[in-house]
DNA sequence: TCACGGATTCTTACGCCGTAAGTGTGACGG
DNA sequence: CCGTCACACTTACGGCGTAAGAATCCGTGA
């Protein structure tokens, strides 16, 4: 909004548009994310934000990497060694969802727009050396590892559509609490007596659950009893 | 493109609106859905879509619903009584992911769009009900229940979204094994020597060790061995 | 000192979008 | 036979992403 003659510098940065679109899109929503009205947030015209991003799809994918990069580094600030996979899985998938909670304007996109950037190329790789000093075939890993995340990032962001609008919208708590119980006796009960379960605990159970499945059908024991990183490297 | 005179009919329906709509999104992506393109496809002019459908929103929910509506029937058709609850999950992901992979222009709708209809209800519910028979407590059950359902949404998304494209884009198999090797060594190896690896496969462990960490977490048995269905109802 | 060239910004414009509002036309019940 | 209503069309508005080009500022070498 300040004044600035023609030709003027305003001094933006990719890292500026960046946070610029991220704070726009969770206040106001993906739909209120356009180039002309990210400009106007900035001071500038639209087609300005085109020296610095190639496209509004790329600057879509830059939001994704930026939440995914806030995300990851949280992942492995536990330790150097590998003292529980488990843990390890647990903690990147709790650091990922508020990660993710925080910043629920890109929350769709996440689900669409797989990020690679050298930042999680360096986490995976960490956690592949985890999991194969732990047991794991290389492969199961691999899927370990990609399904934990896209289950995460689904998981949350379920939970956050289902957060917006009334409790009387329709597949919410109390609109099914409101159906036909001699049709929906199992339905009806849960939104009634679980109208008050915490979305949290809901999650860790979920991931819980999946992290286990991991361990039992690759084969490996819950904790990984030698404390010690392997002999080579 | 058929030549009518101004006010003659064309005849149409919701359904074959939702259908042509599901058809253009599958053959031309999501993008290409617009209401003019779709009302060409039906020789008729965008606004006389309005007459079927409040709003564009209103008919990508549609869609949704549409392919949900499709997947559901199939995954209860193995039998009456409850005779094994995992192998009707797992027979409910795979009917959903072959579903979902038929319709991929609808996948990215169905991550964000939760489909509230009849049809899911009644599923949910017979779910529910094999899920308790099983021994499970009705709240561990309805987040058994959503938790796979937005698994095999997001699962089957990340695989076709993986799939266009070629193999030597960012993130692609061709793509990571072409990265250092000294700084990625496990990530290399794995994108070389799985370069050939199955998505059906993947997909299947994946499930397996969702569903297997299901009954571990809840204090299930692997099987329900009562065969026959309780005494109430 | 001063011209120059690249970096940055603005202006204009095009074709597309979703959809509000109003107009015409055919089919059907009284 | 005629109203009436459902269906289809026309027109128009505001907004979108972005291509093309003009204007301005600033660092640099002559």
């Amino acid at each position: 909004m300040s004044t600035r003659s023609r030709g003027e510098r305003a001094g933006l940065t990719r890292e500026q548009i960046l946070d610029a679109a991220l704070a726009l899109a969770d206040r106001a929503g993906l739909k209120a994310l356009t180039m002309r009205r990210l400009g106007a947030e900035l001071g500038v015209e639209a087609m300005t934000l085109y020296h610095y991003v190639p496209s509004k799809d790329a600057l879509l994918d830059g939001l994704v990497e930026r939440v995914f990069a806030r995300a990851l580094p949280l992942a492995d600030a536990d330790g150097d060694g590998a003292p529980d996979w488990q843990a390890m899985l647990r903690a990147y998938a709790d650091a990922l969802r508020g990660t993710l909670l925080r910043h629920p304007g890109v929350l769709p996109l996440a689900a669409a727009r797989p990020a690679v950037t050298p930042a999680t190329l360096d986490a995976v790789e960490r956690g592949l050396g985890a999991l194969t000093a732990a047991g794991f075939p290389l492969g199961a890993a691999v899927d370990a590892l990609n399904s934990l995340s896209v289950f995460v990032v689904a998981h949350t962001a379920a939970e956050a559509a289902a957060e917006e609008g009334d409790a009387t919208a329709p597949g919410r708590a109390d609109w099914l609490a409101g159906l036909d119980a001699a049709r929906y006796p199992l339905l009806t009960e849960a939104a009634r007596t679980g109208a008050g379960a915490d979305d949290a605990a809901r999650f860790h159970a979920a991931t819980t659950a999946l992290i286990t499945g991991f361990a039992t059908t690759a084969g490996v024991p819950a904790h990984s009893s030698q404390t010690g990183p392997t002999t080579d490297d």
